[in-house]
DNA sequence: CGGGCCGTTGACACAAATCAATGTCCGTGG
DNA sequence: CCACGGACATTGATTTGTGTCAACGGCCCG
């Protein structure tokens, strides 16, 4: 079976166009990029700490996170990455590496070398602009992180957690209903919501009440309004339902 | 008694400053940035959850805290930001707001436009870069915090949030000792760290057998090692000891 | 002098971690 | 095709950290 696999900067441009509002030139200049190929595999670091990075990563295809730890070696998930984002931006213009990129299951990255990122945000500032804002909604999603590993039981984060990611998927909702993919184990959704994988197996038993279940990568919501009760969810701060209109250009 | 109050941008300027490069031009522009005073209150929120703000919020003195909760009303604090600190500069690309603001102790503001802020940023990209970068650093504090909550007990998130601030205050170490004013109460210290007051209270205690003291506003590390070691503290993610001369511009 | 906020302490309840064992699934190699 | 191994999921028993509730004390400020 001959499969084309899509390599290019489309999905990096459509999230950017979501937020932003890009001249054809600079929509141009954004697909020009030049992109290296890399494929990552679970459990092992394709950034890790402290190394020497020259480029950004998109994830063309796949899940990643972004790995801290503290002493003992328990794991914290401090981001995830789905296709479509672009996992370090903020690399860009602060190099420095403080936490390592994993693939959470098999992905596709696209390595995109700092010097032409940082020609572009140079030459074009409307698109550095365009990078800052999208740095700016990756930090909502992490304040909103802190709200739910400090102040939310286990059931409510997981919860919380499945709602914002069903809407940075764009699941379509069907009756109420919502169904998507995971790729994901439950240890692994352990080190994102802060708990252990029993606790997290113990909890995804209580958001069975609630008619949601989380089996074999896939998540599927029967009552998405009491899931979002669960998780006390608001999607507002993911700003993924921006009117077109309501995008604000800085620059000229 | 009469006293001069400081009432411009140059702590702004500084923090800038020790991160990226701006001309001379770039710099004057933004002490030339206009500016309304105003005092905040603790315990009363300055900026409202989904307000139309139209200004950034510059910390001239005292200290704010960025407020989130939860649905049962327990709060939790997801930003500290004390002075010479931007508490929201990233709204000037993304303005709807998905955090409250509120100050800890009574703090004067420094409110700069938007579209003053706008204007700058569109027309130098070096400013906007530096804009750009400051919210970077915010983000990389953000990320240590959901660790922090997320896979810490007690006494290791109070010890690490003391560190953090401790660096960010630039206080004096001497013989392996720190001492500085962190004007805030057990009760926000509790919604910083996630935890309930009086559990703060309990592993303030444990604190002390590490020598450390938190009383009256004033905390005293006799034994910095010690602390940073019960916090798994590893200064290098503030990037606050950066070297001069490891500072990007990417612009020009 | 009095009131209110904050800090402190104790008894108790509960959520989550820990430890340990078993079950299930899936890919691999014999 | 089946046996095996390994990663992941599941479950129970127990411990531990933190929350909850309640009371009291200190301190500042009006």
């Amino acid at each position: 079976m001959i499969r084309t696999v899509p390599c290019n900067l489309d999905g990096f441009l459509d999230r950017l166009n979501s937020r932003s509002i890009l001249s054809d030139e600079e929509q141009r200049q954004i697909l020009d990029l030049p992109v290296r190929v890399k494929h990552a595999v679970p459990n092992e670091d394709f950034v890790s700490l402290g190394q020497q990075v020259e480029h950004s990563c998109f994830v063309l295809d796949g899940l990643v996170g972004r790995f801290d730890q503290n002493a003992r070696g328990d794991r914290q998930i401090t981001a995830l990455h789905i296709s479509g984002d672009m996992a370090d931006l903020h690399s860009v213009v602060q190099p420095r590496a403080t936490s390592a990129l994993q693939a959470l299951s098999t992905s596709t990255i696209l390595e995109i070398p700092y010097p032409a990122l940082r020609a572009l945000a140079s030459s074009y500032p409307a698109i550095a602009e365009a990078f800052w804002r999208d740095c700016t909604v990756d930090s909502m999603v992490l304040a909103q992180w802190v709200v739910n590993v400090g102040r939310r039981d286990g059931p409510a984060r997981i919860a919380h957690l499945l709602c914002e990611l069903a809407c940075r998927y764009g699941a379509k909702m069907t009756n109420g209903a919502v169904t998507f993919m995971l790729p994901m184990t439950q240890i692994q959704l352990a080190d994102a919501v802060g708990l252990t994988s029993v606790h997290v197996n113990r909890c995804l038993k209580v958001l069975e009440d609630a008619e949601t279940t989380f089996r074999k990568h896939t998540v599927r919501i029967k009552d998405w309004d009491a899931l979002a009760d669960l998780g006390e969810f608001d999607r507002d701060y993911l700003q993924c339902d921006q009117r077109p209109d309501e995008r604000i250009r800085l620059v000229q």
